[in-house]
DNA sequence: GATGAATGAGGGTTCATTCAT
DNA sequence: TATGAATGAACCCTCATTCAT
């Protein structure tokens, strides 16, 4: 019902993100995103397609959304000693600043990508190749860094995605659970603890072909 | 169809926890429960319950099932040094022995948390104190050593998660794009690194209280 | 509504047969089949299938009913001289005791076979089949004996079916128009007229292989 | 797509007929018809109408042109013993150039006439009354001539429209079923077959007033 | 206890039709 | 005159749930 400016399939794919990241595939409701863009359910059928098709859409555009993001601000981190800081910041911002983006992804993950569409795989590879160059891990590489480089690139996205999905969790935790601890933890807090942790260790042993 | 023998509720929950996991409670079907557990639909109903009380059912024994698991590791592990190397493993082999629990409790994340039934917090709570445990946070903590409690909890729980449930990704890209990488590596691999990350910095921190 | 006895199947095919006799496949409305059927449109799910599966289930239905009837009457019929008289009868008692029966057969004509399900060929070809052994064309035969049976089996049908469809359209214009003529012609005259005309000049005409 | 000449609405005339003509009313889309048309779907309804106002159009220029086309050829016929030859072979010059014709007509008998708008009727009055000249039965004829005329008329009719509608079916029946038969034969087979039959025994018959 | 059958509610999708430009 | 966009009303189909046996 909110007629809020902007280009109506825009304002379709934002909403069916926002049904899409609660309850996944299964549990939204072409109504729900129809009433959240404020069009006509028939309006989502003749501007963008059906419900499998809007679920890819969405997957693509914010798949998409992330890996150039993230590849511009690498292209922008020419020393390479701060191309891991920038690149975990960029991360953290895009997760914190939209919810849904994390949460879509989680919920395919759960999924075991049964369902991936195709044009998602390759966003994907995108995202997983901009996390090589952030750690230094580019061309030919031997196969020991690769792997170190894979597995520092899962514990920064689960580190933060995590970090963005259990706040309202932890919330509710420490609602009810008085003696609840961690509610009051920033995604900054996770940002400075990850760049910490990856910064020494890491970088050197990397670059040093460990 | 399966015939197995043991409990009939047990048939019934175990097959749910397999629905669930995928498409979470909106794309689980009650008819692909039944058939799972080689039940008729209507005994479902018999012998639990409706939808909405199967799933909770599934999760409060799922993650009373970790709890417990938790909890007996940590009795177990007296000594506090080797505490946090038993919790890890203890959370991997969970994790990696039953890809439907990280992947039911990854979509109660994306969901923020919005339809927890209260039994379910509780026994989320009782993981926590253990995280909390293994990480020699215990009783009246300080905040500043709860933080990094909680970061580290996060960081160990969101990398182990990430690790046991990108790999049908990380396979599917693999076949996808011959170039991607990271399709060979197991959990097993994510354990040594988190122990080797926490092992040596946040032990002592913790225990110095920085 | 109205809940007659008999096999709930036999219902739903017998209201189906009815509804896609007019419109056809496109005009019919599940609707309008459940209701006639006294039965929850879902129901019709549980035990038929969809609406292409019930349009199927119904050609072959009908179209197996005029095969068997055909191939009976033939079996019964060992005098050759007497076999097309009673063809005919069989066909024509069969298009006017039930009139959605030439009324599919037509509509499917209509369409051009596009969308014929398999199974029907198969049952109209045994239809075919009878219509040669009715006209004496059987075995290896010769094709100007063939050209001959088949122009005169779509005599035969076309007549009959048309004599019978056009029925209700010959009433309404004689109602519609004073003058009109043919408004009280029996499908028994046309049975007659039929085989006075086939009787004799077709005959001998095969026999002789003319 | 296809932008043939000529007017805009003699374009959607024929392609609503070539589109009612497969499916019937119900199974018409009134996408596909703009689409076969060349023209905007608000078109139509700006040029003709809607589907109700554009099927009875159909049905009326297809059915007055078959009633003007019998009326000139009967005109030009002056010789009352070649009039029978010159009607058969124009129904079958008709039915063979647009197989759309006899498709509508049928669908409509299939439809026992229910939804047959005024003005159609009027049309299929004028040609009953060409098979009336025809067949020699006019003016304040006796009802056993009568009779007779009309029969032969379901019969010429019949058998035409059977003779184009089932060469389709028949075609795949022969692809379908190795021994089939019956699939090269041409309506001008069904002409002959049909003046010789009504040539000799009818024409006498119904001449002498049988 | 167990199950085939039944069904109301609702979900995804299409479609004829209208409207603003 | 022409058309892209919009929409309410169905329509087909599914699903969670119940009930009789």
């Amino acid at each position: 019902m909110v007629k809020r400016g902007g280009d109506i399939k825009a304002r379709i794919l934002e909403a069916a993100g926002e049904v899409f990241s609660r309850g996944g595939f299964g549990g939204a409701r072409m109504e729900a995103i129809a009433r959240l863009a404020g069009v006509n359910k028939a309006a989502i059928y003749y501007h963008l397609g059906d419900k499998a098709k809007l679920y890819e859409l969405v997957l693509v555009s914010r798949f998409r959304n992330v890996a150039e993001t993230l590849e511009r601000t690498l292209d922008q981190s020419p020393d390479p000693a701060a191309r891991l800081d920038s690149y975990v910041r960029a991360l953290a911002a895009l997760f914190s600043r939209d919810l849904t983006l994390p949460s879509i992804m989680i919920q395919e993950l759960a999924g075991r990508g049964r369902t991936l569409p195709g044009p998602v795989l390759s966003e994907m590879t995108r995202i997983l190749r901009c996390t090589a160059r952030a750690l230094g891990v580019e061309g030919p590489a031997a196969s020991a860094r690769d792997l170190r480089a894979v597995l520092a690139h899962l514990v920064i996205v689960g580190s933060l995605v995590f970090t963005c999905l259990t706040r309202p969790v932890r919330e509710k935790l420490a609602r009810a659970v008085p003696a609840a601890f961690g509610q009051d933890l920033d995604i900054e807090d996770m940002v400075a603890f990850l760049v910490e942790m990856f910064g020494r260790p890491l970088g050197p042993g990397l670059e040093e072909g460990a």
